[in-house]
DNA sequence: CTAGGGTTAG
């Protein structure tokens, strides 16, 4: 692009006129360099003129600014060039909206003081902007006293300071302020959906959403994507389906949602369903659609779609990278997720701190302890990325599964931020796996545990060893601080519905048909000299899970639904809350061999791929 | 040109 520096003499009033717009033209399009806007600048220093046309050309060039990844530069040829030329609210208008990319207080304040004293206070839409910015900076008071004394408040100021207040955690006064907007509109109600859910109060969000007088395609998503934030992914979906029959078009930006609530559930048939919608609809495969896609079939175990949709993105930023390299490492595809990390890197791409717990997540799961210990300690490092809690996960993760379990301790107690109980728990798993019960009660005596899930790891590592004494103390120690142990829960999808399956729980209608499945596959199992140490790993502490010992642990239950109800060779997909338990993987090899089924089983941390009696963790989790 | 909704980890 060449642009010709004009020298105003030599210039008539219609080329002058032109030459105008096409700066203009410039200055709007998204595409001009950061470059060609100092060019612009430059020129626009050589001129003089007073007219209402120059002072549109500066707000345009203001505003470029305030879109340029350098919003302060709109100050700079503020104060330059403007400070003896005309200006109008506009010109403030856009200086406050680089005064919000740059999260600059001081420069909103200074503008704030301009607007009162030219007398622009009157200016709601500026007073809007002014009260947002102070929001933006984290000064919800001073938002809170502008938006007081304003002489006019509009929707805008009321749905501004709703939108703030539930954004900081604040629903009283958000709601206070709700109850007195003189007249809600569609936006209003749903800035309030929008706070209650992302508050963690998804019925008050609900009830909202079902008393707004109309709902459009924003407001249901803000309903969708509360439900999938607050892990109700079955309720996600009810109300997808609900809105279709009520005619209401979806955008990319709920079909983000839903797919991310097909992935949590593991529902492959839904989520190819979302897909084939997508594709049908012609909507663009942007990233944000992308990562979506890819994480649905990652967490559904169907790398090869995930990778598929990968290569058919219409460009690729770390979002759609980092999906795909988590996904392949959940997935056990160790080797694959690091190629396409040193791709990814060798291609100039900045890994962010995502990339990092998916390239140790591949390197934990695949076992690399050396590429794992050089990623944490020096790649990192060059990316100046500051290790947090989730990649001392990883690393002690790896070291505990390696046998380190010294190295993995010691890296947990020089660690500069405090560990987390993921973090224990991570080397709890290490003395699960290597049997080391001496440790495991000082990591349990380390974590205070609040959740039962520590007891309960221990309480199986000390049946493994055969110390039912010690065994019979935890139960005791669980009973008396009144901790429950959570519920295995397993879902599997059949015929687009999630079936869900407690521990323990009888209440499907299928059930007798179930146990009956499963009876018949424990003969055909002790047949086969299947019993092993299965009484050692059943023992467990509560009562009522002694009647689950018959083999009736959900992740069971949902494979015998799944096998009776399913066509024959065809692949069962299920989902775990808790961790796979040791004999039902045992069983779930078996299971795989003898029904010829592909079995895929996604457990708390990982996937579990059962084929011909093989599963693709090694028996390593 | 001021107000509402989105993807990736654990």
């Amino acid at each position: 692009m060449n642009l010709h520096l004009v020298r105003p003499k030599n210039i008539s009033p219609t080329s002058l006129r032109n030459q105008g717009y096409n700066l203009i033209n410039l200055l709007q399009s998204p595409s001009t360099t950061t470059k060609q806007l100092k060019q612009i600048h430059v020129q626009l220093l050589l001129r003089n003129s007073r007219s209402h046309s120059i002072l549109y050309l500066h707000n345009s060039m203001l505003l470029a600014y305030a879109n340029s990844p350098t919003p302060n530069d709109a100050f700079a040829f503020f104060a330059t060039q403007m400070g003896h030329l005309p200006w109008d609210k506009y010109s403030l208008q856009f200086l406050l909206k680089a005064s919000s990319k740059s999260k600059s207080l001081i420069h909103a304040t200074h503008v704030h003081l301009m607007t009162i004293k030219l007398g622009f206070a009157s200016y709601t839409t500026l007073m809007n902007a002014i009260l947002c910015c102070y929001a933006l900076c984290d000064q919800l008071q001073d938002a809170r006293n502008l938006f007081d004394v304003m002489p006019h408040r509009d929707i805008v100021s009321f749905n501004s300071m709703i939108h703030k207040y539930a954004e900081s955690g604040n629903m009283d006064d958000a709601f206070h302020l709700f109850q007195q907007v003189p007249a809600p509109n569609v936006i209003t109600w749903t800035t309030l959906v929008f706070g209650f859910s992302s508050n963690g109060d998804l019925s008050a969000a609900r009830e909202v959403f079902e008393w707004m007088p109309e709902r459009d395609v924003v407001s249901w998503n803000a309903m969708i994507s509360g439900c999938v934030q607050n892990q109700e992914p079955v309720e996600a979906l009810q109300l997808f389906r609900l809105m279709l029959t009520q005619n209401v078009n979806p955008n990319s930006i709920t079909l983000c949602s839903v797919l991310s609530a097909c992935g949590s559930l593991g529902a492959l048939e839904t989520g190819k369903w979302i897909h084939v919608f997508v594709n049908k609809n012609r909507f663009r495969l942007n990233p944000f659609l992308g990562s979506a896609l890819i994480d649905m079939y990652s967490k559904c175990g169907v790398m090869d779609l995930a990778v598929e949709v990968f290569r058919c993105l219409e460009g690729q930023n770390l979002c759609t990278r980092n999906a795909l390299i988590n996904g392949l490492a959940m997935n056990g595809h160790a080797e694959q997720a690091l190629d396409m990390f040193n791709k990814m890197v060798d291609d100039g791409f900045r890994p962010d701190e995502v990339t990092f717990v998916g390239v140790l997540l591949a390197c934990s799961h695949g076992g690399f302890l050396e590429i794992g210990t050089r990623h944490f300690y020096t790649t990192m490092k060059e990316f100046g990325i500051t290790p947090v809690l989730e990649h001392y996960a990883c690393m002690v993760d790896l070291l505990g599964r390696s046998g380190l379990l010294m190295e993995a301790e010691k890296v947990i107690r020089n660690m500069p931020i405090t560990p987390d109980e993921v973090v224990w728990r991570a080397l709890l798993g290490g003395c699960r796996l290597h049997k080391n019960v001496d440790l495991a009660e000082k990591v349990v005596i380390e974590i205070e545990a609040r959740g039962s899930g520590d007891y309960v790891l221990l309480s199986n590592l000390y049946a493994s060893v055969g110390r039912w004494e010690d065994v019979e103390k935890v139960r005791k120690i669980m009973k008396h601080r009144g901790i429950k142990k959570r519920p295995g829960c397993s879902s599997i999808e059949v015929d687009n519905k999630i079936h869900e399956f407690i521990s323990g729980d009888n209440s499907h209608p299928r059930y007798a048909a179930i146990c009956e499945k499963l009876e018949e596959l424990g003969m055909k199992m002790s047949e086969d000299g299947f019993s092993a140490e299965t009484s050692v790993v059943l023992y467990d502490i509560e009562e009522e899970e002694k009647e689950q010992a018959l083999g009736h642990h959900s992740e069971k239950l949902a494979i015998g639904f799944g096998l009776i109800s399913t066509v024959p060779g065809s692949t069962l997909r299920i989902v775990k809350n808790l961790r796979f338990c040791i004999d039902c993987h045992n069983a779930t090899k078996f299971i795989s061999n003898i029904c010829n089924r592909e079995i895929v089983v996604r457990d708390r941390t990982r996937f579990h791929h059962f084929k011909d009696g093989i599963c693709s963790c090694r028996d390593y989790w």
